[in-house]
DNA sequence: GCATCAAACGGACCGTCGGTCCGGATAACG
DNA sequence: CGTTATCCGGACCGACGGTCCGTTTGATGC
């Protein structure tokens, strides 16, 4: 019943301490102030144990990432419409911009410490090819004739951590996410 | 009638033999292949000489990358319509996103290492902010009903190098070009 | 409890990078 | 040719991402 590989309790609690500490200069600081030797002392951990887990830096920031959306993905892949399967393209579509514009804007730090780690492997990242996937098969879906793939990339250029700082001012939060909405509208309307 | 600052010879030689060796390695290899020692080296020159005359990585970088693009900068501003003023926005729009696609599809590389090195501050770029605004007021001239400055932000961000290599195959080179092109007339087509 | 051992730990260590600094070289000019 | 402002070169620096391996520790069977 059990896995034959359980993780030592040791090793899960270094994990989430790792996680924390990142946030926590990520806070702090930009995104380069996010150095790994910093991370493993403030968790309180060797430098080893941070590379063991994450891989890279690139891995952490990923999967730290990856965490701040697990409950979108979740949502999108089998949760109630109109996020989830069943609402019309045009529904999803805002549905899902919304959330995942929410989860832009108060990670916007991480997001362009994630672009600056990742390089050029942007688009091969896992996540970014969900969200691609996604988008792509909502285009293709409200607007048969269009370049899909092309769109579906162009929204997702719009998640650049330092354009969303710039376009997020204190007195009105979601001013990005609208205007991405909006965007996403315009490009879904048909000729 | 001789300007009180003349350049000294051997400084004229050096910056050219900087900007060339930077452009060769800029081809042989990816853009963290361009590591300014490198750089020095293969211009025959000092390392301190590559920082004196561009200040930073990211400065050399700009450097190449606006030599790439003077001559459209110039027809924008004063040159023929429809690459100039005097053309309706719909005609300017294609004629500029026309020639800055295809600067863009042939320096790829350049413009990979030219992100990463400027990383947080893309958008305080003097070159970014020409274009942004000449965007901007190309979109706010042909629909005024739209957000012309997020608008102009979106088109840029589709100028990312990993983004065009990957959609440029060999035998369509001008793909990424056409995509970007069609993408701006929907933008720009009236509700 | 305790022995055993794979798993995880930690931090010294490495090569490279962007950037600085200053003693020495040199181009311009009279 | 002498003077001087400018420019040159490369040793030097701190910090970074990433590796390595001797040591520790949590899980497991007895």
């Amino acid at each position: 019943m059990a896995p034959p590989h359980t993780e030592r309790a040791d090793a899960v609690r270094n994990r989430r301490a790792v996680l924390r500490a990142t946030e926590q200069l990520l806070n702090e600081g930009g995104g380069d102030h996010v150095s790994l030797d910093r991370v493993a002392a403030l968790a309180g951990v060797g430098k080893g144990t941070v590379f063991r887990r994450f891989g890279s830096r690139a891995g952490l920031l990923q999967a730290l990432l990856e965490e701040r959306s697990r409950d979108l993905r979740e949502a999108v892949r089998s949760g109630a419409p109109p996020l989830g399967p069943g609402a019309p393209a045009q529904e999803r579509l805002l549905a899902f911009l919304d959330v995942l514009g929410g989860i832009a804007e108060g990670n916007a730090t991480l997001l362009s410490a994630h672009e600056q780690a990742c390089a050029e492997d942007k688009y091969g990242d896992p996540s970014y090819q969900l969200w691609h996937r996604h988008l792509a098969g909502l285009f293709a879906d409200g607007r048969p004739d269009a370049d899909a793939d092309f769109l579906a990339h162009a929204v997702l250029a719009l998640f650049d951590g330092a354009l969303i700082r710039r376009m997020t001012p204190p007195e009105d939060p979601r001013r990005f996410t609208r205007s991405v909405q909006r965007m996403a509208m315009t490009l879904l309307r048909p000729l």
